[in-house]
DNA sequence: TAGATTGTTAATCGATTAACAATC
DNA sequence: TAGATTGTTAATCGATTAACAATC
């Protein structure tokens, strides 16, 4: 959160936005609504009708004037765009409690996340099954990325290994990481890594809603 | 992600950066560390030093010129500022995986988060014990956040039954959700929700790798 | 056609960075 | 004192919003 990185001159922030309209046509999709306008999924999507088109704007034009967007050509179009329209593979190293819930998120799979190996150094983990994926030795780690199609790795380690895994994923070519250890991994600058830093984003919730007891208070007795 | 609201006049990115410097300082105070500069510890949060010094800013001045901060000195400030210097209470709904993952995660406990109170609807899960904090009965929940006091409240069941969670913290006077359901969750307006889309993430991830391979192989092809 | 809504440029707003005087 | 580094203002940069011509 909160960071101006750009890929290939569009901002990060376009990138997430686009994951969320994507959300929001499949579940228009689902529905069986076949068009919506730039200011109805604005809305559902939380942000300004014009702020929607900007962003749809640096990857072409989809809609129609006066009509608005088709919401099945939209929807694949998007899907094509992000790269939603292949399966994605996914591999997770660190099979506890946090991993073992994230390899169990059914959400992942509805877009097209497929998680196909589970590593963990614990010999008592090696063979276990989570969510239907064995568990392997993550000595086994390098030869399974030679052998398997992967596109993105999860380090759910604890923060002294993350870097190590890192490094493995990153000498397999692993171009995409989702890292919950706390730390700022060291990757070339052609490895995307995405932080999930779940204390840091506590913290600032807090601290935010003390922020706005404290303005509250200000001006109730002022 | 990627949001301009802000916090009685506070960009909220700044607060996310205060709880990233708070998590350094932090950790040179373990190291017996009694001085950084501006630059220093910039570095460390991956910022500028400039920017540190104009987060810093909305909250007062804490440096010496030409010596830099005393480390015990910010990281207590700071701490105060943020509201770390009491402990936070939590309660989780849903105890499910992710449920489970988070109440068992070390480093909320760390920056003076205590978990208090654990709810389920689920009759089998109900006298449950997850890390030490028995489960209780969803129905219970209004009585417990009566006689309790709770800062945070962590929504971890699924999304259909996330919006009456939230409706029952926000009507007991929680002020800060920490939400782990993939929708947007309605609120009043002096409630802080964050929201915490993992699949959103994931995706924004992939699309981002995507976009840098297809950049790159651009740049090399011509 | 008239009405609606996009695509796209221009204006505004806000956040980041640069600069430097103050001062330890 | 000379050197270093903060606090703070000013300049720049980038993202969001507004506006409207194009056009279905």
């Amino acid at each position: 959160m909160g960071d101006n990185t750009k890929i290939g001159s569009i901002p990060k922030r376009v990138l997430y936005r686009m994951s969320i309209y994507h959300r929001h046509l499949q579940h228009l999709d689902e529905n069986g609504d076949d068009r919506v306008s730039s200011k109805e999924l604005a809305e559902k999507a939380g942000v300004t009708a014009s702020q929607l088109r900007q962003d749809l704007h640096y990857f072409g034009s989809f809609g129609q004037q006066g009509y608005g967007y088709r919401v099945d050509e939209l929807l694949s179009r998007i899907r094509r765009i992000i790269g939603l329209d292949k399966q994605q593979n996914m591999v997770l190293i660190g099979a506890g409690r946090l991993g073992q819930a994230l390899a169990s998120y059914e959400n992942f799979n509805k877009r097209g996340f497929k998680l196909v190996g589970v590593f963990d150094s614990d010999p008592d983990m090696v063979g276990a099954d989570v969510s239907g994926v064995p568990v392997r030795d993550i000595v086994d780690l390098d030869d399974f990325l030679l052998h398997n199609r992967v596109d993105v790795g999860i380090i759910t380690v604890p923060v002294n290994a993350a870097q190590s895994v890192a490094d493995a994923l990153v000498k397999n070519g692993i171009d995409a990481i989702w890292n919950f250890a706390p730390l700022r991994l060291t990757v070339p600058p052609e490895v995307m890594v995405e932080h999930a830093h779940l204390t840091d984003s506590l913290v600032s919730l807090t601290f935010a809603a003390k922020l706005k007891r404290e303005s509250r208070s200000r001006h109730s007795s002022s």
